[in-house]
DNA sequence: AAGGCGGGGAA
DNA sequence: TTCCCAGCCTT
């Protein structure tokens, strides 16, 4: 029993019947026409510097026109050049990623481009083959570079592409499957213009970020109207079909905002794997779901009383009741906890939502101990390090709280 | 093939 | 608020 979609040869021949050449030529002319008039004028679309050109699609994955911008500018001043890139330290790096998200990303361009510097003398290679070569580059970016910046005809197939496409040709392929990947491959590649495939493809991400979006699509300024399949029938928001479902796994934290007599707090660097690798954050300890809702209800309860708040004037003497502090060793020093949280913070992830309870605590000890990976930063150093979102929401809380 | 990996903007 | 978006790597 073959499956619906599955790439038979049959399937690939009869998804270009009725694209005869001559209506493929009209169809390239007519697009590339439009994208002259009216593509956006990007930074690196100044020239074809495939280092550039590198750089803005790795930004590009996952992140939007608008945000990654002024990224790119400050990336292009920090790091120039190819070997620039190679040789930064690490900090460097995901200060300069902070806030783009996936710092596996800026991690593996580093590796790429020692690559380049140890195979391929410092210059980016100008196959497809060795592009691919590259840690971070995979079927999408390889044919991005190859097409934009050395202008081959290599498809550069990501979710505009598969939007556009499946509206185009009423392709039914769940995009969420890696195996549909080949279906718009081959599609693409019927119809790509080898006289500029760089314009092609670029014109592909214009019209499928601008007219061709998800939900409303602007179908009475889109200049491939009469090519478009799904339009002739009124279809087009059924196209891209997709699968997948995520739903995000709750994660609850205690998050331990701790304060020296020198202004200066205890932040730790995160494992070098996994979440949110080598960035700092404040201690974070995980709690069950049932402890975190009674000290949430406890929170709710203290703001509810109308209790005097922190006082940390109080706080850095002897004298004051502990009756509403909580006392917990730290290599044995004590560290002088508020009972009650502060506040509350969330933050949602791709695959799991945080939700973290902030408490705040003064350590009564200047030399305080720390445990591997972690400093004491005024909040004047904290531009030397790179901190997740969430890390900047709870910073963002003190601060109207007038705790920071 | 399936799951991990951020964060922003639209509905 | 919730929903939608989505390449590459590791397992």
């Amino acid at each position: 029993m073959k499956s619906k979609n599955e790439l038979t040869d049959s399937r690939l021949e009869k998804l270009s019947i009725g694209w005869q050449e001559d209506k493929i030529t009209a169809f390239q002319k007519d697009f590339l026409r439009w994208y002259d008039r009216e593509r956006r004028l990007l930074p690196w679309r100044e020239n074809q510097d495939p280092y550039r050109i590198w750089v803005s699609e790795i930004m590009l994955q996952q992140t939007q026109v608008v945000t990654v911008i002024p990224y790119f500018y400050r990336f292009m001043e920090w790091f120039p050049t190819i070997k620039d890139l190679a040789e930064a330290p690490e900090e460097r790096l995901l200060k300069a990623w902070e806030g783009l998200g996936y710092y596996s990303r800026v991690r593996n361009m580093q590796v790429a481009a020692q690559q380049i510097m140890e195979n391929f003398a410092g210059e980016m290679p100008k196959t497809i083959t060795e592009i691919s070569t590259l840690k971070g580059i995979g079927p999408y970016t390889a044919g991005a570079i190859a097409s934009i910046a050395f202008d081959l005809p290599e498809p550069a197939i990501d979710g505009n592409v598969m939007r556009v496409f499946s509206r185009l040709f009423e392709l039914d392929d769940d995009i969420v499957k890696p195996a549909s990947r080949k279906v718009f491959d081959y599609v693409v590649r019927k119809v790509i213009s080898h006289q500029d495939p760089s314009s092609f493809n670029q014109a592909i991400m214009d019209l499928g970020s601008g007219t061709c979006t998800p939900t409303s699509p602007k179908c009475d300024s889109c200049p491939l109207q009469s090519y478009c399949g799904a339009y002739q029938k009124g279809t087009m928001t059924n196209y891209p079909v997709k699968s997948k479902k995520v739903k995000s796994r709750p994660v609850y934290y205690l998050a331990q905002v701790i304060r020296n007599q020198e202004g200066a707090y205890l932040v730790g660097q995160r494992a070098d794997t996994g979440l949110l690798a080598n960035l700092w954050t404040f201690p974070l300890v995980e709690i069950a779901s049932e402890e975190y809702a009674d000290l949430r209800n406890q929170w709710q309860e203290y703001q509810a009383s109308q209790e005097p708040q922190l006082r940390l004037d109080l706080v850095a003497e002897e004298a004051f009741d502990l009756s509403d502090w909580i006392v917990t060793n730290r290599q044995d020093q004590a560290v002088v906890w508020q009972k009650q949280p502060v506040g509350e913070v969330t933050h949602v992830f791709s695959h799991l939502k945080w939700h973290v309870l902030v408490t705040y605590g003064i350590s009564k000890n200047s030399d305080y101990p720390l445990e591997a990976q972690q400093r004491w930063l005024k909040p004047t150093e904290f531009a030397e390090y790179a901190f997740p979102k969430p890390q900047q929401k709870i910073v963002e809380l003190l601060q109207g709280l007038h705790y920071f």
